[in-house]
DNA sequence: CTCCGTGCAAATACTTTGCAAAGCG
DNA sequence: CGCTTTGCAAAGTATTTGCACGGAG
C-alpha cells in the first residue's frame, strides 16, 4: 500500500533528479541518469514529464544550447554561465542585480512590450576549458 | 562581364536579405523571402551561407526561438526583445547599458571562467500580441 | 583544369505524438 | 470502472552533409 502521491513513481524521480542537480540538464542528460535505476523509463516519458513540470511552473526551459534544450529548477530569478566549448551551464551567484524596474519599464516604452521576464547569460570559458586551451597552446 | 566579387551571387543575396532585415530572421525566413527572385536558390545554400557568415564574424546566431534558430547581422552589444505569443524579436534600443565591465569581472570571478560576451533577453507580448489578447478576452 | 559554390536528396539530431496497455484509486 | 501515465515506435521539424555538376579564372 502506499500513501497518497501526486506524482507517479516516474515522475517524481525525473523532478527529483532534475531539482537536485547542478547541470541545468537536458532531457537526454535526465533519462541517462536514471536508466539504471529505473531499466524501463523511456526517453519519451521523460520529455513529456518535464513538459508537465513547465506547464505547472515547477520547472522552465533557459533556452537551447548545442542543439539541445536545457532545464532549470531553480525559478528564482538568476543569470547564467554558459561555457561555449563543453556547453557546461552554471547559476551566476545572486546578490548582484542587473536589471531593475526601470530597465523593464525602458523596454517597455521603447518596444511598446508587455515585459514579463528576462533572461542573462553570458559566454565564455569554464575553468575546465580554460585548461584545456593552454595544455593544446603548450602542445602545439 | 562582372566585376571583381567577394561573394558569389546567391551569398550576397543571402547576406543583403538578412543585413536589411529588422526580423532577426530563421534560416527558412530568409529562403522564402529570396526564393521569388532566385528560383534555383535551395535551403541547404541557405543554411550554408549563414554558416560562412559566421565563421567570417559578420552574423551571429541570437538563439533558438520556438525551435528555429534565429540570426542577426548587428554586431554591437544590444539587448533583444521576445514576443512569446508570435516570436517576433526587436532590438531594445541602445543608450541604456544593463552589463559593464565590472559585472564581468564580477562573474569571471563567481564561476572561475573567462567571459567572452553575454545577451540580455526581454520576454513579454508585441504590442500586436497584446491586442489579440485583449480581443480574445472581450469575444470570451 | 581547378576550385568554389550549389541543388538535391539523404542523413542526423532532437522532440513530439498516436496508440494500446498498464497502473492506481 | 475511469482517468492518468507509460513504452514503443513512428512521425515531425530543423539542420547538416555527401555527391556530382557547373561556372569563373
Amino acid at each position: 500500500m502506499q500513501t497518497k502521491r501526486n506524482f507517479s513513481v516516474k515522475r517524481e524521480a525525473i523532478f527529483k533528479k532534475i531539482a537536485s542537480s547542478q547541470e541545468h540538464p537536458t532531457a537526454e542528460w535526465v533519462y541517462e541518469q536514471l536508466k539504471p535505476e529505473i531499466p524501463d523509463l523511456s526517453l519519451g516519458t521523460v520529455y513529456r514529464n518535464i513538459a508537465v513540470f513547465k506547464e505547472m511552473g515547477i520547472v522552465k526551459s533557459i533556452g537551447v544550447y548545442n542543439g539541445q534544450e536545457r532545464y532549470d529548477w531553480d525559478m528564482s530569478p538568476h543569470s547564467h554561465f554558459v561555457c561555449t566549448e563543453c556547453f557546461r551551464i552554471m547559476d551566476v551567484p545572486k546578490g548582484r542585480s542587473f536589471v531593475d524596474k526601470s530597465m523593464y519599464e525602458f523596454v517597455e516604452t521603447e518596444c511598446r512590450a508587455s515585459i514579463t521576464g528576462h533572461s542573462i547569460c553570458f559566454y565564455g570559458l569554464c575553468s575546465d576549458c580554460q585548461k584545456t586551451d593552454i595544455s593544446a597552446l603548450e602542445n602545439a
